[in-house]
RNA sequence: GCUGGUGUAGCUCAAUUGGUAGAGCAGCUGAUUUGUAAUCAGCAGGUCGCGGGUUCGAGUCCCAUCACCAGCUCCA
C-alpha cells in the first residue's frame, strides 16, 4: 500500500469558507484592533485560527465582540476579490505588516505573489476564498490562546484566535453541540469522577495517583500484556529505576536527552551521578550483555512492564495522556538483519492483536517517523546509516501493506520509528505505540553475537511497545468507552442491590458463591434500602450488570439480572448468570 | 518553558462598592422496608490552593508561589 496522503473530510468549499472566515476575523480585528499586526490565517480541521500581534490581550469578551464584528462585515456582503502584484508593489503594500514582509521577502522568485480584498481589508493570501462575506454566517469563536510566530519557541508569542464555521446554523450546532458531548467524555473529567485516578497538589505535577479502581483496570491490562507476550516468546526482565550517568553516556542519552531526565546529584559537586530512567533501552541491552551470544539465540525479545521518568516541561502535562511518570509495556527485541522484517511483522502483530482487543483498532493511524536531515545535532549515526535504516523500515511496511504517513523529524534520535497515532475526544494526536527500528546503538554498547562463519556482529535492535503506555492507554478506553469499561476490564463487574435489608444475607451469599468462581470484582449496594433506590448515575451506567434480589428470587433462589447492554435479562439461577458472565470475560468481549 | 484563564465543603455553584463564609447534591445519625433517578427529619462538613503585603478590617485589592484548564512548543 506504500505511502498514503492523509485525506481531509472536509470538502474544498468548506475550507475556503473557513479560510474566508478567518479573514473576516481579521478584518474585524484590525477593525477593532486598529494596531494589530496579522501573522497567518487558515482553515484547518473542524475550523479555522488567525494569529495576531496586538498589545491587547484579548479575552472572552472581546471574542463576543469581535463576532458582533463580524456579523456586520458578513451583512455588509464585501466582495472578495483576488489580484496579484509585483514583489516590490507587494512589499509596498504591506510596509506595516512586519510578518506579511516576512512571509513575502521568503515567496520563491517565480511565485506569484496574490492577495484578497474585501472592503477595507486586504491580506496577502494564495486563496482560495468564497465570493461574498455573506457565505461567512454560521461561524463561531473559540478560543483566545498564544502561539509562537512560525511554531518556533524561540519567536514571539503571538494571540491565536480560534474559531469554526459551517455552511449552516444546523451544521454549526450540531457541531457545538458535538463539543459538549465530547468533553463529557474527556478522560480527564471522568476519569476523575468515576474515581480512577486523582492529583495531589503536594505530589506534583504529571504525577497522577491511581485510585483503586484505576489501579485495577491497569493491572487486568498488565496481566494480559504480559501472559500475551510471553505467549508470543517475550522474556520478562525486571532492571532498576536508576543508573549512573555512565550509562546514559554510552546510550547517548545524556547528550541528547539530559533536559528530559530526573538527575540525582549534582555534577559538579558529586562523585558519581545518577539519574532516573527516561526510557528502558540501555538496561534491557545490559541484560543481553550478560553473556557472550551466538545467532543461535537470536532473536531475543525482552519484555518488561516497565515504569519511566521524563521530566516533561511544565505546561505539558495533562490528565493522565502526558504525565511525568509512566509504566509502559516496554520491550527490545535483539535480532540478525536476516530476522528483521519477521521479528517486525511479529511486533506489529502483537499491536494489532492488542489493539482489536481493546477495540481501538479502527481509531488509530500509522505515521512513519523520519529523521530530518535539515536538523543533524537532533541525531546519531550518519547519513548512510539512516537511509539504510529508513530504507528497511520503508521496504517491511511496504511489504505489510501498512497504509503510512511520513512524519519528517518525528524519528528517535537513534532510528525510525512506525507510531500508531490516536486522536483523544478533542482530536488532538497523539502516539499510542510505538516499533523502531535500530541499527545504531548495539556497537555503542558493545553488543555482539557470533555468526555462522564465526565473525562477531551486531545485532539489530527492535524497540516497541505492545500496548503502550498504561496511563495513556486507559486515557484513550475511558474516552472510548465513555467510562463503560468492557466487562473483562470493568473494574466493577457486578452491582448486587437488595431490595430491602431482610434480603441482604441473600445477597452475601451470592457475593460469595461469584467469588468462589472467581468474579470477584463485586459490589453489594447494602445501602439501597436506606437510599431508596437512589442510585448513582455515574455507577449505575457504568456498571455492566446488577443483580436484584427480592422476596420472589429468593423464594425461587434465582437472581434478577439487568444487563448495561441487554436491559432486563429476566431471572436466572446464579449458576446460570456465573457461566454467562465468565464466557463474556474469557473472550474479552466488548 | 511560553500566552491566556481558573482555584470557596467530596461534587456543582453563591457571597452588593473590602465589613460575621451560604445552598443543593454527596456524607453521617435516626425514622421509613419500598422492584431501579431522587422518602422524611436531624447532624456534621471550609486555614476561601499555599505564603507574604496593603487596610481598623481581605474570599474580594497587590505581590509571589503551587496546582488545574485551553493553546503553542516538546513528547510515549
Amino acid at each position: 500500500m506504500a505511502e498514503v496522503e492523509r485525506i481531509s473530510q472536509e470538502d474544498e468549499e468548506l475550507k475556503m469558507l473557513r479560510h474566508t472566515a478567518s479573514h473576516v476575523m481579521a478584518q474585524a480585528v484590525k477593525r477593532l484592533f486598529p494596531g494589530t499586526k496579522l501573522a497567518i490565517g487558515p482553515a484547518i480541521d473542524n475550523g479555522f485560527y488567525y494569529d495576531f500581534d496586538s498589545e491587547h490581550s484579548f479575552t472572552t469578551e472581546d471574542l463576543e465582540k469581535i463576532e458582533a464584528e463580524m456579523k456586520k462585515i458578513a451583512k455588509e456582503n464585501l466582495k472578495v476579490e483576488r489580484f496579484t502584484l509585483s514583489r516590490a508593489d507587494a512589499l509596498e503594500l504591506m510596509k506595516d505588516e512586519p510578518y506579511k514582509t516576512e512571509l513575502i521577502n521568503e515567496l520563491p522568485e517565480d511565485e506569484e505573489i496574490s492577495f484578497y480584498k474585501q472592503g477595507d481589508f486586504t491580506d496577502l493570501c494564495a486563496g482560495p476564498h468564497v465570493a461574498y462575506t455573506s457565505k461567512v454566517k454560521a461561524f463561531k469563536l473559540l478560543s483566545a490562546t498564544g502561539a509562537y510566530w512560525r511554531g518556533d519557541e524561540k519567536n514571539k508569542m503571538l494571540q491565536r484566535i480560534y474559531g469554526t464555521a459551517f455552511k449552516t446554523k444546523d451544521e454549526l450546532n450540531a457541531h457545538l453541540e458535538q463539543l459538549e458531548e465530547a468533553k463529557k467524555r474527556d478522560h480527564n473529567k471522568l476519569g476523575r469522577e468515576l474515581e480512577l485516578f486523582t492529583t495531589s497538589d503536594v505530589i506534583g505535577q504529571g504525577l497522577p495517583i491511581m485510585l483503586p479502581k484505576g489501579a485495577r483496570v491497569i493491572q487486568l491490562l498488565q496481566r494480559f500484556v504480559e501472559d500475551e507476550e510471553q505467549r508470543r516468546g517475550w522474556q520478562l526482565t525486571k532492571t532498576p529505576f536508576m543508573a549512573k550517568s555512565d550509562l546514559y553516556k554510552i546510550s547517548g542519552h545524556w547528550d541528547h536527552y539530559k533536559d528530559g531526565m530526573f538527575v540525582l546529584g549534582d555534577e559538579e559537586k558529586d562523585k558519581e551521578v545518577y539519574a532516573l530512567r527516561p526510557m528502558t533501552c540501555p538496561f534491557q541491552y545490559q541484560a543481553y550483555l550478560n553473556r557472550g551470544r551466538s545467532y543461535r539465540d537470536l532473536p531475543m525479545r525482552f519484555n518488561e512492564t516497565s515504569t519511566l521518568f521524563r521530566n516533561e516541561a511544565s505546561g505539558e502535562m495533562h490528565g493522565l495522556i502526558r504525565v511525568r511518570q509512566f509504566t509502559i509495556s516496554e520491550g527490545h527485541l535483539m535480532c540478525t538483519p536476516e530476522q528483521l522484517e519477521s521479528e517486525f511483522k511479529g511486533c506489529l502483530e502483537l499491536t494489532n492483536y492488542m489493539l482489536e482487543t481493546l477495540g481501538l483498532k479502527e481509531d488509530v493511524s500509522y505515521r512513519f517517523s523520519q529523521w530530518d536531515p535539515q536538523n543533524r545535532e537532533k541525531y546519531i549515526g550518519t547519513e548512510e546509516q539512516w537511509d539504510e535504516a529508513q530504507g528497511t523500515m520503508k521496504k517491511i511496511l511496504d511489504d505489510l501493506d501498512i497504509p503510512y504517513y511520513i512524519g519528517i523529524g518525528e524519528a528517535a534520535f537513534y532510528g525510525p520509528k512506525l507510531d500508531i497515532q490516536i486522536k483523544n475526544v478533542h482530536g488532538k494526536e497523539d502516539t499510542l505505540i510505538t516499533i523502531q527500528i535500530d541499527q545504531m546503538i548495539a556497537e555503542k554498547f558493545g553488543m555482539e553475537y557470533v555468526d555462522k562463519d564465526g565473525t562477531k556482529k551486531n545485532p539489530y535492535i527492535i524497540h516497541r511497545t505492545s500496548i503502550g503506555c498504561y496511563e495513556r492507554t486507559l486515557a484513550l478506553l475511558i474516552e472510548k468507552y465513555a467510562g463503560a469499561f468492557p466487562t473483562w476490564l470493568a473494574p466493577v463487574q457486578i452491582k448486587l442491590l437488595p431490595i430491602a435489608d431482610r434480603h441482604l444475607d441473600y445477597m452475601y451469599d451470592i457475593k460469595k458463591k461469584l467469588a468462589d468462581n472467581g468474579i470477584v470484582r463485586v459490589e453489594i449496594d447494602d445501602r439501597s434500602e436506606k437510599l431508596g433506590y437512589k442510585l448513582r448515575e455515574a455507577q449505575l451506567e457504568k456498571v455492566p450488570y446488577m443483580l436484584v434480589a427480592g422476596d420472589k428470587d429468593i423464594e425461587n433462589g434465582v437472581i434478577s439480572v439487568r444487563s448495561r447492554k441487554q436491559g432486563d435479562m429476566g431471572q436466572m439461577s446464579i449458576d446460570e448468570f456465573i457461566k454467562m458472565i465468565t464466557e463474556e470475560i474469557e473472550t474479552k468481549a466488548r
